[in-house]
RNA sequence: UGGGCUGUAGCCAAGCGGUAAGGCAACGGACUUUGACUCCGUCAUCCCGUGGGUUCGAAUCCCGCCAGCCCAG
């Protein structure tokens, strides 16, 4: 009997627990591997080795081969290096696209092309759809849409769908939960949010640690130019946020823009943050697609309900998309997702 | 040193004799594989500038004082 090989990328956590314990019932040869991409420490400065133990329990007591890969190099590189850099410049990155798109999916391909798996899976909540000849893949949103996550795999390509299963797509968290406590994982009941994976605490911290320099008050203004108040380094900012200026006023009161050049932080009120068009730039898509524009609905932050846009397609590897509704603080360094229906078309990084 | 106004939590601000609204900020939590947003909760335990008085009872009425502002001189 020829069973299938396939390379699930494991964290430690709930998800991709549940993940290699279906493939494994579904009679898959399942090989575990698990990017070690930074080394999370405790406050004696020891290594952290939960997530480690976590994965690497669940796959003996299954009988799944498990790897433990080296990357921290390339995810410092490829993610830190960038998010740092992008909030110098003012912008707001999402660490987690640029992870999925530039380390996780890179290598875990690359270690399965390298190794002869047939197939590569995650524990992420999302869909692939074939046709008979595994040709025209489509990405689809989750199945339960309250946590779907294929926003965060725009970047994913056809010829990596055709080999991507993502055995979670049907499932809801708590029946994940249940698998994962079938499966013997000890931490099935594990809390869902993270913030950052490699950040512990305050990103600004983080950042400020990491290039070894300060980033300087400057001013409040609003969008005349009044000064407002004083700022605590602009990048603790970004656009949409309320919370952290410790100003008062008669009514709430918004980060509406940022300049690096001068140092300065605009505030304004709700209404100035909407706005009707977003470029995206770096934009993948999918399937291609020839038209010059679609109707489509597009989101422009994780966890929001997609909006009616018309897409346009420029040149570069750029996309314009025009809401019927104006949208809520569109922010420099998040993603721009297309989708028409369930399936994700593409996506790019908004500018 | 004549006249007028104001003085309530970090900020703004209701209240006008019956035992302290609300907004902003802050803090805590929920949500969340990013940052945010949002939501929920907490936020003047006898000092309502201060010292007296009237009253069964005052932040609310009266008197003195202090502070700030304004208009005159």
């Amino acid at each position: 009997m020829n069973r299938k090989k396939v390379l699930v990328a494991v964290s430690g956590g709930v998800d991709s627990g549940a993940a290699v314990y279906l493939l494994k019932n579904a009679g898959y040869d399942v090989t575990a591997i698990m990017l070690r991409l930074y080394d999370k420490t405790d406050e004696n400065g020891e290594i952290v080795t939960t997530e480690y133990d976590s994965a690497k329990d669940l796959c003996s007591a299954l009988g799944v081969e498990f790897v433990y890969a080296d990357y921290r190099n390339e995810f410092r590189r490829d993610v830190i290096e960038g998010f740092v850099h992008s909030y110098i410049e003012g912008k707001t990155p999402n660490p987690c696209v640029e992870c999925n798109r530039s380390v996780k999916f890179r290598y875990v391909f690359d270690y399965a092309e390298k190794n002869a798996f047939d197939y590569v899976a995650t524990g992420h909540y999302a869909r692939v759809e074939r046709d008979a000849e595994n040709l025209g893949c489509r990405l689809l949103k989750a199945r339960d849409l309250k946590k779907d996550q294929s926003y965060v795999l725009y970047n994913l390509t056809s010829s990596e769908l055709q080999k991507l299963l993502l055995p979670l797509g049907e499932y809801s968290k708590d029946e994940v939960r249940a698998f994962a406590k079938e499966a013997g994982l000890k931490n099935f009941d594990k809390a869902d949010s993270q913030d950052i994976c490699f950040i512990s605490g305050d990103y600004y911290d983080f950042i400020t640690s990491y290039c070894k320099k300060d980033f300087p008050d400057g001013n409040f203004i609003d969008k005349y130019g009044n000064i407002l108040g004083k700022h605590k380094g602009i990048i603790r900012y970004t656009i949409g946020q309320r919370k952290g200026l410790g100003l008062s006023f008669d009514s709430p009161r918004y980060v509406v823009s940022k300049n690096v050049s001068d140092n300065t932080v605009t505030l304004g009120k709700e209404e100035e943050l909407f706005y009707d068009t977003v470029y995206a730039e770096n934009v993948n898509i999918i399937n291609g697609v020839d038209a010059k524009s679609i109707r489509a609905e597009a989101m422009i932050r994780y966890n929001q309900k997609p909006q009616p846009a018309t897409v346009y397609f420029l040149e570069d590897k750029t996309v314009k998309a025009v809401f019927d509704i104006p949208q809520r603080a569109p922010s420099i360094g998040q993603s721009l997702v297309i989708y028409q229906g369930e399936t994700l078309i593409g996506g790019g990084i908004i500018k």
